[in-house]
DNA sequence: CGATAAGCGAGACGGTACGTCTCGTCTTTGA
DNA sequence: TCAAAGACGAGACGTACCGTCTCGCTTATCG
């Protein structure tokens, strides 16, 4: 008989997580990145949201993973995997839900934000690492699905093809030389189609 | 005739600026940028400079400004115009260098911290759109010569190709998920003759 | 009945001020006065104390302002009362207390540093005040009691006569060009009592 | 024929001192002092006298020696050595000029200033007490003349009542809790008379 | 229903880095 | 040769945040 290690693991007891105050403070955190006015704080955070600091560090070893835990929220709400039945379909579908998504100004405003800190500070590195893993593994499922369904060349580069996505739209909010617009999203959908097709 | 009471006034007098401070502060900033162990700050700077802080605030705005101006010096290595006689030739070489380029520990350290700069500072993003724009040009040029041979579908959208190489490039670079090897830039650059290939 | 809204007033929340931490400053303080070799700097006081320097400017207005709560604790050391029975005697006994007191490295020295900080910093001047009020108080009545016995001429200057004394102490203390040794109490009470003399 | 010292003076070439610029170093130190707005510094006394800091560091080794400077010269000028023939005429004269140069409220101001000074910089510790020792080399000078004439007891004390004048003028001086006027001038020269009146 | 266990707002703590200020020296140009 | 102007190395200043650590209080669940 194998020894049960966490024989009785003590079922929960205390107080439970206050999700109002989770609310506020992700709300607080994404309020104060908007206001450019000045850097993003811990202190300010927890000042806007009502909670005490130890709050924030109870739950997020950060205060980008605060900021980040925004994003994916936002992000899985604006881009949902979408299922057209075709590659074509699906790609064209979600390129414009994602440059939407990242055209929305505010959205727009935190995302540059946090990929500037990361270059700065390791650990925002690892959030900003750790978030756009879970955006290129959403692109890559729509693209999977497609070349299981035969429409695409079997040994066609589908990482890449992802990083082509993600890098034509991050270069584009980061230099600010052009929009994220739908005829771009149309006509990079179209591109990437042609680069993959089965032959 | 009126007299003009600010007639002469008063050329410059007092020491003048120590250039050998102002290397030895660029070369510092260079040197703690890539050695990651720790943030780069003013003190450590100065320290290693063996220069006093004031004198690097009295000549730069942040410490990001020492790094953006040690960049220009450094982005002096820069990709040569290739010319293989083919687009393919042409592209992957092109694709070949600038990757090499931006893989150089000291040259791609100091690209992301001045992408990050460029997120805070209007001025330090000007000297970004202009830089990039510099180097999208170069690349246009070598695809465009391409076009003219015929060796692309005269619709092609080589913008759009473009941006793909320097997203992908950008991306990674800031992300760090992933090297910029030459495997990579002849993956791409295969893949994007295929998108653009004449029917 | 109308709901009074501020009826709890929140008592006190958080953290309670740290004990030990108030201790270690205020001895570190009267150390680094003690050792003379360099100037007192906040950096060191937190240094010796173990502490950040934000506790100590959450709790005093200055450096000075330190060495003061110091001196309340070291002027614990009070001169007693004489009481020999004659003027001369405890005029003599007073003097050789005080400036035995004022003569100690430690006291002289915070001392002088609280009288320079009363120079520049009005609270602290109106301590200073308080302080050596009491000490002229105390002086005052140990001559009193000798005019009461008729030691003195009815019409002598008492309070021109405490002055006297401790003006030469603080003369000496501040200029230091003169020890306050004993010889000299003796002789200074001797002087005053000649001036106060009955005829 | 007195013989001339400086017979050959060094038929002089170069610029001699600039007596203006002198004077203006001087003006402007007390100047600051008594503008009590902020601290005095070096940089702040050369912008208000028109004039680089070398010359300043050329002519005193520090800024207290400057103001000591003025004081001296304001000390001259204020208590000239009185001559009435009586020991209780000079001194009574002597402490009247002195507690009123002492009462006057810019130099009572310099006065506190470099006292306080004193307590925390050695250099104006060392100028304070040249002040001090001149000052009081001054009194003992008249009252010397007063024992010479008789008019004291052979082995009265003269240095300690030299310090008693000082030290009620410093004292009330930095505690500010009575007034330095021309009747207390009088009632201490008149009790100092009685400590040493020749028996 | 009391005991036990979190979670909570508040805020003090030891630290690090900031950007500014002043010191006393050094360098340059002009008179 | 001296004076003004002003850059320099040095280092203390007082502030801003960091992430941790009490506090006294407020929920929750369990026995």
């Amino acid at each position: 008989m194998p020894s049960d290690q966490r024989a009785k693991p003590r079922a929960h007891t205390g107080r439970r997580r206050n999700e109002a105050a989770r609310q506020a403070i992700l709300d607080a955190a994404v309020e104060l990145v908007l206001r450019q006015e000045s850097a993003l704080t811990v202190d300010a955070i927890a000042a806007r949201a009502g909670v005490g600091k130890q709050t924030i560090y109870r739950w997020w070893p950060s205060k980008y993973a605060i900021v980040l835990e925004a994003m994916v929220t936002l992000a899985r709400a604006v881009v949902p995997m979408p299922d057209t039945g075709t590659l074509a379909g699906d790609l064209t579908e979600f390129l414009r839900a994602t440059f939407a998504g990242a055209r929305e100004p505010r959205t727009a405003a935190v995302l540059r934000m946090l990929m500037a800190e990361a270059q700065r500070d390791p650990k925002a590195a690892g959030v900003m690492r750790d978030f756009t893993e879970s955006r290129r593994a959403a692109l890559r499922e729509v693209v999977e699905r497609g070349r299981a369904r035969g429409e695409t060349a079997p040994d066609a580069d589908l990482d890449l093809l992802v990083e082509q996505v993600f890098g034509v739209l991050w270069y584009r909010n980061l230099v600010r030389h052009a929009d994220l617009d739908t005829a771009s999203a149309d006509r990079l959908a179209d591109a990437l189609l042609r680069q993959v097709a089965a032959p």
